[in-house]
DNA sequence: ACCCTGTCATGACACTTGTCATAGTAGAGC
DNA sequence: GCTCTACTATGACAAGTGTCATGACAGGGT
């Protein structure tokens, strides 16, 4: 995830969700937010008048797209592409990450589920939307390599819940080892529902 | 997970446990772990003298060591257990629990990684520790079915990655959809493994 | 009787957080 | 030039946090 050139708003949406990525929904203050996004403090009530809730929901819609841009990526820039090889996209980016920022940056939807799915029904219905956003491209790539549509669904949950999982093995174990062993051991199931 | 007739002591790491389930690290304040383990205040520096994160780490032993429990538990009460149903005796009772506790609760372990692992190492290795003890009991009870060492290791890891996942998903959607596919999808690859 | 140790209880502290109030500044449109 | 709007800037505040200091109280051991 690149730092892009952007407008201080999308700047500071843009830090907001490295920072959940870091210490958690908790750990993201806004004056560090506004700080690294290299915006005044009195922006942050500007641009968002609803609050750190309303920030945190638009880090996670920016988060959710950004993941479905990059599963897009695969489908349009690979010549052949398979079940596995798109999982497995996703986990090297992911395991490639992880080194190098030295396991310190985790997903921004897990984060948010874990901190204020319980407390914060606005900020559990962005995360469940970011979720939704990344899944699609998942769901109509694997229909379009043939797949049945139910089971397409069902692998597209699969691959998201064994990612996530993944990550929180290898950001606890500051190891890439658990990213690679899940997509070594499903590549044979998901490339199976091949026609 | 039923809350036990046990010291103050003991209490106050259950329910630190179960503070951070819901709202995360960040969100257990210690004043509310004691309150709802009928501990006062006092007895926590007194009981733990290194703050806050002797707390959270004996809590993450706890809560590993309980897991762990709960898999030998499937081991010992079942007369002929496979890969496949080891796993979905899992899935079933966190399935149970939030939908009891309405999705209010996730796991400990996972909450603690997004939340402190960046900026926490002593939290960060507890964590990976309660993984490991987790693991364990996965990893030799798919043994004793007569699955090759190395193979076992990474099906218990895959196991444990799908859970977690699975978990993120499932609090996002209110839903405990995500776990049954994870299961069921997961099921022929898990037995497939059996000699 | 004494003290000593483990536990309970309460108050205070320094600090951080999200939020609000207020005022200043730039730049376009006319 | 003037005005209106968008944005920047700074200060303050109440609430909540982890931590520490201090003291009270019980119950043995001697």
């Amino acid at each position: 995830m690149e730092k892009p050139q952007r407008s201080p708003r999308e700047r500071m949406v843009y830090e907001a969700a490295q920072a959940m990525r870091e210490d958690g929904v908790g750990g993201a203050a806004l004056r560090t937010v506004a700080t690294r996004a290299a915006a005044p403090r009195g922006s942050l009530q500007h641009y968002f008048p609803g609050g750190k809730d309303q920030l945190v929901t638009e880090a996670l819609e920016w988060s959710g797209e950004f993941a479905a841009a990059q599963v897009r990526a695969y489908l349009r820039d690979t010549r052949r592409p398979s079940p596995s090889g798109m999982f497995n996209d996703l986990v090297r980016q992911w395991a490639a990450e992880l080194e190098d920022r030295q396991f310190a940056r985790g997903c921004p939807v897990a984060a948010s589920v874990v901190d204020t799915a319980n407390a914060n029904p606005q900020v559990r219905a962005a995360a469940a939307a970011a979720l939704a956003t990344w899944q699609k491209p998942l769901r109509s790539g694997l229909r379009t390599m043939g797949v049945r549509p139910a089971r397409a669904a069902a692998l597209a949950t699969l691959m998201l819940a064994a990612l996530e999982g993944s990550l929180v093995l290898a950001r606890a174990e500051r190891d890439t080892h658990a990213l690679r062993v899940v997509s070594r051991e499903l590549a044979p199931l998901l490339d199976a529902a091949l026609p």
